[in-house]
DNA sequence: TCCATGACATCCA
DNA sequence: CTGGATGCCATGG
């Protein structure tokens, strides 16, 4: 378990800085170590359960709030984001470029 | 081993 | 823009 693939995602999202975000290939291809967009995803519907993944920072290549249906309401992630100086319109982020973050 | 699912990415009509 | 199809990989039944 703690050597799965989850852990790492984990680890590098919970690595991202406030008022940073990244995306699901990003980590994928940080990790690279079999991993895929979807791999990543599919670890992130697991983060429900770990309090500690800012789950919000994670967005699709986009930029796009794709995973906002899994958090409490429908604006919940947008308001995180805001609240981190992100600003979101669209259900999307705004100078996406400038607050995206990749591990490194 | 095969099948199904998943908060993706990318291409195409 | 929307929707379908394909590729990718991990996990569970």
């Amino acid at each position: 378990m703690s050597d799965s693939f989850f852990n790492k995602v984990y680890d590098v999202v919970k690595k991202i800085p406030y008022g940073k975000v990244t995306t699901y290939g990003a980590i994928a291809n940080y990790l690279g170590s079999g991993g895929s967009a979807r791999t990543v995803g599919w670890a992130m519907n697991n983060s429900h359960c770990f309090e500690d993944i800012p789950a919000h920072r994670v967005v699709n290549r986009n930029g796009i709030l794709t995973g906002k249906h899994h958090f409490s309401g429908t604006n919940l992630m947008q308001q995180l984001l805001e609240s981190e100086g992100v600003k979101v319109e669209e259900d999307k982020i705004v100078n996406f470029d400038d607050h995206y973050w990749v591990p490194n």
